[in-house]
DNA sequence: CATGAATGAGACTTCATTCAT
DNA sequence: TATGAATGAAGTCTCATTCAT
C-alpha cells in the first residue's frame, strides 16, 4: 500500500502468522508465571491460555497436554542456563574468589532476580510427580552447576588460593544460599507477612561471599 | 462388658479407644508422607485415609476439609520446632563456633533427616495458595530460627569470637545450605536418577562448617 | 423391629447394599438401550447414568470408562447367546427341517425380538473402532452360529433330508434374513415412518422356513 | 497467463478450475470412506478434508454443516440406485428365476462389492439420529427394492413359474442374505481376525439362489 | 475461492465431600 | 464412631465451526 515501506511489508509477516509464531513463547511465558504462582496442578490450563491472551482450545494447538506443556516450560526455562556461567569461568583471568563472586553476581542478576528463577521451587515441588524431569533437571542444572562451581574449587586450589576442601561439599555450601534465596522469592517472599525477617539480596551475596570466601582462603601470614 | 478383665480395661484404653485416641495423629502421619511425596493437590484424601487405614468417611471425622487437614499437618509439624534449639542455645556454655556446630548437627539429626524436615518443601510449594500459612511459618519457623541464629552468632561477636557481620544476613548463609540439603532429600533425591552428584550430609555438613566458622571467627593472629 | 420376620431381616441385605449389587446391570441395561438407539459415540455417559437412576460418578465407580462400558455391554449381552440353541440341537430327535424351524422360532422369541438383539446393530457399527470386539465377537457369535446352522445342515444332508450344499453358505442364507430382521428393528423400524413396508416377522419367519427348506430338501418322488 | 497455450485453456478447464468443480464430489467420496470406516461420529471433519486433499475451511465452502455432508453423501450414494435393476427388470425377457439371478448378480457386481455399499451400514446406524434420512432411505430404497422384487416375484406366480407365497417376506428373504453380506464386508470383514468364517461373496450367492429359487418354483413333476 | 489459526460449547472423567446404614 | 456408596462441581481436552488473511 505504502510504496515507500516496500522493504518492511516485504520483511514482515502477515500480522496473523507473527501471532503464530510468537504464540508458544506467549504461552511458555504465561504457563511459567501461573506454575511458579500456583503450581502444577492448582493452575487450570484455561488460565495459562486467558493469561496469553488466547482461548483455551488455542493452548491445546499448541501443546498436546498440560503435562506437556509443563515439561516444555521446564526445559526451555532451564536450557543454556549454565553455559554462560561456563564460558565465564572459562575466560576468566583474575583471583578464584573473584571469579567465585564474578559468577555469582552474574547468576543472580541474570537470571536469579527474574522470573524464570521461580522454575526451580516449581521443579523442586513436582519432580517426583515427573519422573522424566528429574533425570533432565540432575543432567540440565544440577551436574553443569556442580562442575562448573567445583571446577572453581579445583582452580583455586591449583592456584594455591583457596584450601583443598571437599569439592561437591563446599560446591554446594557455596550455591546454596543464593538458591534458596531465590526459592524463597517465589514462596513465602511472594506473600504478604507481618514482621518478614528484612532480607535484600544485594546485602545477602555480599555477606555470603565475605564468610564463604574467607573460609576458603589459605591464611595468608 | 467382661467382668473377668476389669484390671486390662482400667489401666490400657480397649484397643478400640485407643485406636480411636490415636487416629488424628495416624492420619497426620499418613498425609505428612504423602503431601510430602506428591504435594498438596495430587494427594487424595482417599489415599491418606488408606494409608493411615481407615475409610475415606472417618477423616472427615477428625478433619473438616482437605484444606484443613493440610493446615493441621504443617502447624502440628512445625510446632515447637525451635523450641529444643533456643533452649540448648540457652544452656549453652562453650565457644560460639561449637554452639553453632551443635546447633546444626541436633537439627540435623532431630529433624533435618526425619521424614517430618519434607514439610518445608511442601510450604514452600504451597504457601502462595494457603496465605494463612504464610504468616504461621513466618512467626513460627522463619523468625525464630533467624532470631536463633542470630542470636548466636551476635554471641559470638559479643564474646570477641567472630568478627561483626550484617546477622540477618550471616544467619541466612549459615541455615541455607542445610535447609537446601533437606529439601533436595525429599525432591530429586527421592528420584531415582543416573549420574546423580554424591552427597553425604555429614560430609556436607562438616564442610559447610568448616568454611563458615573459619568465615566468622576473628583471625587470630 | 418387628419380631415377626426375622428371617427376612436376616436374608435381605440392607437397601443400600441391594442397590449395590444391583447397580452394575442396572447401568448396563440402561447402557445398553442407548447404545442401540443412538450408538456409541452419541451417547453421553450422563444419559447412561440418569437412566440408571444415579449421577454420572456413580457411573464411573462400576466402569472405568465409557468404552470399558460399551465392551462390558457387548460382552455381557452376547455372552451365552448361542449355548441354548446348540443344547437344543444336540437333544432334537424330529426331522432337520423341524429342528431348524425350532431353532428360528426359538432365537427369535428368546432374543431377536427382545432389546438385547439390538446390540448386533451396535456391533456392526463400531467394531471397526473397537479391535477387540472383533475377535470376540467373530469367536463367540460368528463361529458358534455358523456352527451350529452348518451342523444342523450337515445332519440334514447325513440323514437323508437334504441335498449337499455347501455348508456355510447354506448357514449364511439362513441365518440372513432373521438377523437382518432384528437389525432394521432397531434401525428404520424403529423411525415413524410414512408408507413403511409392513412386516410381521412372524409371518416374515414362516415365508422364509417356507422358501429355504423347500430349498433345502431332497425332492421327494 | 501463457499465451502459447490458448487451446488448451480452452478445451479444458484450467487445472484450478476443473478442481474446483470436482471438489463436491471429492469431498463426498471422502466423507463416504471415512463414514463407513469410523462412523458418522467419529469421522472428524478435518479427516474428511484431509483425505479430499483440502483444507478444514474450504469443506464449509461446499457444504455448511458435517450433518449436512452426511445427508448429502447418503442421498447421493443411493439415489439412483434402483434405477438400473427396475430397468433391467423391465426389458427382462427370459424366466423369473432367471430375472431374479441376473438381479442380484448385477446388484452385486454394480454396487454390492462397491465401497457405495457401506453406506447401508452408516444409515443402519445413523438413521434413529436423523430423521430425516428415514424416509429417504425409506422412499428410496426400501420401498423400490420391495417394488422391484416384488414384482419379480409376482411376475413368476403370474407367469406359473413360482408358487403363491406373501410377496413382501418373500422379496425380504430372497435380499437379506446379499444385504446382509455387503454390511459384514464393511464391519466385520474389515477386520483382521483369526478363524474368520471363510465366505466368497459368488459362492454364498450361488448358494443362495440355488437354494431359494428352488423353493420358490412350483414343482415341476 | 482457499486457508488454517482461533474459538468455545460440550463431552469425559476425577475427586472432595456427604450421609444413610 | 466408622463405612463406603453416591454425588456433582470442576477440570482436561476435543472438535465443529468461523473468519481474517
Amino acid at each position: 500500500m505504502n510504496a515507500a515501506l516496500p522493504a518492511a511489508d516485504a520483511a514482515d509477516p502477515p500480522a496473523r502468522q507473527r501471532r503464530k509464531e510468537a504464540r508458544p513463547q506467549e504461552l511458555l511465558d504465561a504457563a511459567l508465571a501461573l506454575f511458579v504462582e500456583k503450581g502444577f496442578a492448582a493452575t487450570r490450563s484455561e488460565e495459562v491460555a486467558q493469561r496469553a491472551g488466547v482461548s483455551k482450545g488455542t493452548l491445546y494447538l499448541y501443546f498436546p497436554s498440560k503435562e506437556e506443556l509443563f515439561k516444555a516450560v521446564v526445559r526451555q526455562t532451564l536450557a543454556s542456563l549454565i553455559a554462560e556461567g561456563v564460558e565465564l569461568a572459562e575466560q576468566f583471568e583474575g583471583s578464584s574468589s573473584e571469579l567465585l563472586a564474578t559468577l555469582m553476581q552474574t547468576w543472580w542478576e541474570r537470571f536469579g532476580s527474574t522470573p524464570a528463577a521461580g522454575i526451580h521451587k516449581v521443579v523442586l515441588a513436582e519432580v517426583r510427580n515427573f519422573p522424566e524431569l528429574a533425570q533432565f533437571y540432575n543432567d540440565e542444572v544440577i551436574v553443569p552447576a556442580d562442575r562448573l562451581f567445583s571446577g572453581c574449587i579445583q582452580r583455586g586450589i591449583d592456584r594455591g588460593e583457596f584450601r583443598p576442601l571437599p569439592l561437591h561439599e563446599a560446591a554446594h555450601a557455596l550455591m546454596s544460599p543464593m538458591i534458596f534465596m531465590a526459592l524463597c522469592q517465589f514462596s513465602l517472599g511472594a506473600c504478604p507477612i507481618h514482621g518478614a525477617v528484612d532480607m535484600d539480596p544485594a546485602s545477602m551475596l555480599r555477606t555470603h561471599l565475605d564468610l564463604v570466601l574467607r573460609g576458603l582462603e589459605v591464611r595468608s601470614a
